[in-house]
DNA sequence: CATCTCAGCTTACAACTGTACGCTAATTTA
DNA sequence: TAAATTAGCGTACAGTTGTAAGCTGAGATG
């Protein structure tokens, strides 16, 4: 095995061992460079030649975290292309996505309200990664004019979110309650979208 | 100075202090007894005096919030009551509330998606008091049926919560434009759940 | 007044933290 | 093959943590 290939294996020792970690109910700012390094199978002071620091490992959590994020906006969009209807589908993968992949949406979950301003900001800009795709789709899909179809798609994602975070910790029957009220509930505001259209057709 | 008094004065130290710490972007998990300790003049052991534990002082700080956060819902009633429109004056006391105590909101928000089960627990609890008013709200003013209603209270807050959180860190410009948005938001909600029933006018 | 109670203190300790320093052994380069 | 690079290690240190143990002095109680 190559000296580079040997390093590359090692960091994602690394990057595996902090998930693993996180799995657990801990914050980045809570989980120390010494048990990274544990879990990792490395020496303490080897964490050094990966990272300058915890800060630069979890900046790079928080990547690979919305990396997933947009893989799941993909799939999503594949499945609405395949047939079905948009909000069922959406809300359904993306409650997939949160049980498949839970310490990762726990990890944003946690940094976009934690302790670190760099990774609230990082957080925050791709939830607004989702937001922009969200209301391009619904400016071209459903012809809505762009700032009602950007605060339209702000609070779903908001929505979104938010349910997300309490079906993190629920068991299957409650999660299936939560996707549920939250379908109604983004089917509200897409209905009072069109309303609002229907009252005021030339909204600025 | 009686035994009694003093140490209900300590114990008021330390609670101010742990809310001067939680100022700085830290979480209750994130803030060591030796620090509050320091913060409230007495020496580490002595807070054992008054609390058995950082987490007893969390739950004690939860509460205080959520004591807070309950009169800022009975301010909110009283300005209704004395004439303005129910969403905007309910955003702009939120907002209020928001600036003027942005240590107990931060500490609601962070808690809320933080590291322990029982903070979590006890939030989530206040938030679901701030839900239920809001629904009974709906419920008797806006005559709209039960179901209904309690999806749109649900939206509402989770968008307010959402939108406060956003606004914890935004300067007065920002938090204005965040404002106006949120009422706009909500006024889709409004108009979907409104717009629902004359669909389905008989709806369980 | 004598006794009790107890809030707050000092001292102490073991556990853990981040990281500086220098070594080793193996891969890479020339 | 000889020299250079470097991933990983071990040792070491100063700082912080929670908390156990026991003391003190002032307010409470009789």
């Amino acid at each position: 095995m190559s000296r580079q290939e040997q390093k590359q294996k090692t960091r994602q020792n690394i990057i595996a061992g902090a998930f693993q970690l996180l799995n657990e109910n801990r914050t980045l700012s809570a989980i120390s460079l010494r048990e990274v390094a544990r879990e990792a199978g490395i020496a303490p002071t080897s964490f050094y030649r990966h990272f300058k620091d915890m800060d630069e490992l979890g900046l790079t959590l928080v990547d690979e975290a919305g990396l997933a994020l947009r893989q799941l906006m993909r799939q999503a969009r594949r499945r609405i292309a395949s047939g079905g209807g948009v909000i069922d589908t959406s809300v359904d993968t993306f409650m997939e996505f949160i049980s498949a992949n839970s310490n990762v949406f726990r990890l944003l979950l946690r940094e976009h309200t934690g302790t670190s301003a760099a990774y609230r900001l990082a957080v925050s800009r791709e939830i607004q990664h989702f937001t922009d795709e969200l209301s391009d789709y619904i400016i071209e899909q459903l012809r809505i004019p762009h700032d009602v179809a950007v605060l339209q798609a702000e609070s779903m994602v908001r929505l979104v979110f938010s349910a997300g975070a309490d079906a993190l910790e629920a068991d299957t029957i409650l999660k299936n309650d939560i996707s549920e009220r939250l379908k109604r509930q983004l089917r509200f505001i897409q209905l009072g979208s069109l309303a609002y259209l229907q009252i005021m057709p030339d909204s600025k």
